[in-house]
DNA sequence: TTAAAAAAGTTGCAAATGCAACAATAAAGT
DNA sequence: ACTTTATTGTTGCATTTGCAACTTTTTTAA
């Protein structure tokens, strides 16, 4: 992923944050960032520390939308955290630069270079995020769960050049990245190496033939 | 949706599509593009008829992925056409714009206010597209086809600021939408109708409660 | 190094879902 | 106006899936 300061200098960002107004936040451990922050369209960037985008049902079920790191860019708008079901939540002690959407968009003939590359950078992060999830979205579309679990595979196989490779996931991440019952992933998993179809051990996935 | 060309003049438009080595070419009435286009990092603009993205699985099924519509904007890469179940299909005769996606990001301290402003436009597009993806995302994660529906259901109603609305898909596109099968979304629309959640007839929906 | 917590792995069973195959309407085309 | 095509609505049935309730293994932390 690209970072959204790349070829920008630390004074140009100084000033860059400056002129795009933007707000620099502390949060502790284990803290909701919803509390402290007005639900407008905002960007984040995790500056420091981490944190989860997580999503809480009606029934108390707790799901992880995304993990963040230093350098994640989110969005209060379109990360849905409009949403009520939706929050953020810091992993350990962190720090988060806040600007305001309109101010990036706002069109204004003096603005530098460092601005065009920060849009530029943007841009490519953006891009990004719309390629993960029309991936994501593919997979989610299909109706089994044999369907889901080979798409994912496969996509995985393509990204490392190997039939082979290991899942990024564990299990019970992977049964929430697919949207499935970990149980009935475990079976069909199984069943897809009796059938011959795969290989696996642990996170370790073979495609066959 | 953000035009892409917003704010920009035709004089503007004619030499950004210039620098940008822009490529513009006509198509037939159901016409497959990948054919003539090389599946690199494209951005195409439709700018005369309409088009659909869509994805063909083994069995033969095709589903509608997306519509275009004249200004629509896509992604050789982001869109997943690189995916050999997927294509993009003219519905009628179209005119599309292809920019390669590495010279939009070139960066050059020459660029002109008209390339700014097309920057923001297409981060604007984006932006769009990362959360209409989100919310489908969203929905798409939820277990049972009650939930998906309701959730639906429910972000439409926010949308238009009504417990009663129409929906915007026939039942039909919406099960596809909500990739469950068309039969089982009638039936649980009817237990919903039954249960006094929601009244419906057609595509009149009215939330109840 | 041992205790505790998290993840992996299993299974039975009830419930939900997809599929197939229709009939009934509605919409579109000639 | 009439034919054709698309959409809506319905149902039985087999299969898939989620859920609950476990055991076993692995990882983490005290």
């Amino acid at each position: 992923m690209t970072n959204i300061f790349k070829n920008i200098s630390v004074k140009e960002k100084k000033k860059l944050l400056k002129e795009l107004e933007a707000i620099r936040l502390d949060f502790d451990k284990n803290t909701s960032l919803l509390k402290r922050i007005s639900s407008s369209n905002l960007i984040g960037i995790l500056e420091k520390g981490s944190a989860q985008i997580i999503r809480t049902d009606y029934n108390g079920n707790v799901i992880i939308i995304s993990d963040l790191q230093v350098g994640s860019v989110f969005g209060t708008k379109f990360s849905l955290l409009d949403n009520s079901e939706y929050d953020i939540i810091t992993k350990e002690d962190s720090n988060i630069v806040f600007i305001d959407y309109d101010y990036i968009l706002r069109i204004d003939q003096k603005r530098s270079i460092y601005y065009q590359k920060f849009l530029i950078n943007l841009l490519n992060i953006m891009s990004d995020m719309v390629y993960v999830q029309n991936e994501r979205i593919n997979i989610l579309t299909r109706k089994t769960t044999r369907e889901k679990l080979l798409e994912y595979f496969y996509n995985e196989s393509k990204k490392y050049f190997s039939k082979t490779f290991y899942l990024s996931f564990n299990l019970t991440e992977l049964a929430e990245y697919l949207s499935i019952d970990r149980s009935a992933m475990m079976r069909e998993i199984k069943r897809l190496r009796e059938d011959k179809i795969i290989k696996s051990s642990g996170n370790k996935i073979t495609i066959l033939n």
